[in-house]
DNA sequence: TGTGAAAAAGTGAGTTGACACTCACTTTTT
DNA sequence: AAAAAGTGAGTGTCAACTCACTTTTTCACA
């Protein structure tokens, strides 16, 4: 499936954009210079510059910078809407997993492929997360949209009554997946071999499911 | 012991300094403002506004914006070098833990406690992190600095032919302690009771690890 | 299919405002 | 009385944004 994949997030929103190629331009140049040096530090002519562009074409689709930076961030939101994330619920309940363990192989790859793929974007977002409190409230509940859905058919399939699984039951993964993934975040040069990492945190994590 | 507490840093730095309570009171805002608001969106009017000096003041002892910032983070940094990590491993290992799950507590709740208590640092920290991608070697290399020689003798003491104590091993005890404080750093608001979570954590992970 | 006029896209020198920093002066401390 | 600390109006820079103009695209109609 992957309903979202490879640097995802910036290519799928620029493919349905009515935007002119050096519109586009100026979206990548602004994804790649925010997440390396911070929305404040990037100037107008910086974007401008990597963007091959003149700085008033930089103002002829975006009424401002704040407006493009929205513009990236959007698609992160529009991921979690309904719509979005039904397919993955969808999906997750359509491929009737017949293990307990298969069913999260899917979901803690998928979910890592995510992060690792819009991880600039993701870096960007945390960036403004740190800078404005308000957000991290509404992240949160996205994320907790998106994630409760998923999963709640997993609890229903695969709780025993000796092994109730709850929500908090998902807390080690979710944690051995945050050790993965920060430093790809905070360092998006490194690699990470999702599926190997997944095997990793299934081992880890499996005895205590089961 | 509590190597470092109570909004520490900060505290201890200001207490060791030779600055006049103005200036002190200078850092104060700027732990304040550059937490909430960030360093670039941070001015020096809103700094001397809120420390209730002239803005001169705050040029009087710092050469400018930027030597405030290094002055808060400092501390962090230092916090790092040799001489205190070798008190917190001193310490460690002073205590004889009799038991496996006794270090691990006292290292569990240290090190969230740290990370609680000193937050606001953290915060700006990280949104420096992810601002300058060079930091995130250095900040790797001093976790470990102080992580690596607490731990070793733990490994040393309580490794188990059947079951050997790595690195590691340490995995999952960090993720989790990360899926509690990550709400912390990102919205310093949130209270977090320590030793629960720390009983938590010891419950998730010691049948793994005996 | 070629023409030209209107619309859309792009340009970059110029304007404006904000913010980091200075300095001549005043107040407080030693 | 000398030194240290503090003041705040003033200055210079720089970056976001504008606008009069040029270039490219679109498309109605001969």
């Amino acid at each position: 499936m992957q309903v979202n994949s490879v640097e995802t997030l910036l290519a799928n929103s620029l493919a349905q954009s009515d935007l002119s190629e050096k519109q586009q331009n100026v979206l990548k140049a602004c994804l790649k210079l925010f997440s390396e040096q911070g929305y404040d530090r990037t100037t107008t002519a910086d974007i401008a510059n990597l963007a091959g562009v003149s700085e008033g074409t930089v103002y002829k689709h975006f009424k401002n910078k704040r407006e493009i930076l929205d513009a990236l961030l959007e698609p992160l939101k529009a991921s979690v809407l309904p719509a979005v994330a039904d397919e993955f619920v969808a999906e997750t309940g359509k491929q009737h997993f017949d293990s307990l363990e298969a069913a999260l192989r899917f979901l803690i790859s998928d979910r890592m492929r995510f992060v690792v793929d819009n991880r600039l974007i993701i870096r960007v977002f945390l960036q403004e997360v740190l800078v404005n409190t308000d957000l991290f409230d509404s992240a949160l509940a996205m994320a907790k949209q998106r994630f409760v859905p998923a999963v709640l058919p997993m609890l229903a399939n695969f709780s025993q009554p000796q092994h109730p699984l709850t929500l908090e039951s998902f807390r080690p993964i979710f944690g051995l997946m945050l050790t993965y993934l920060l430093p790809v975040i905070l360092k998006p040069a490194l690699q990470l071999d999702v599926d190997q990492a997944t095997a990793k945190i299934l081992t880890s994590v499996m005895p205590a499911l089961t």
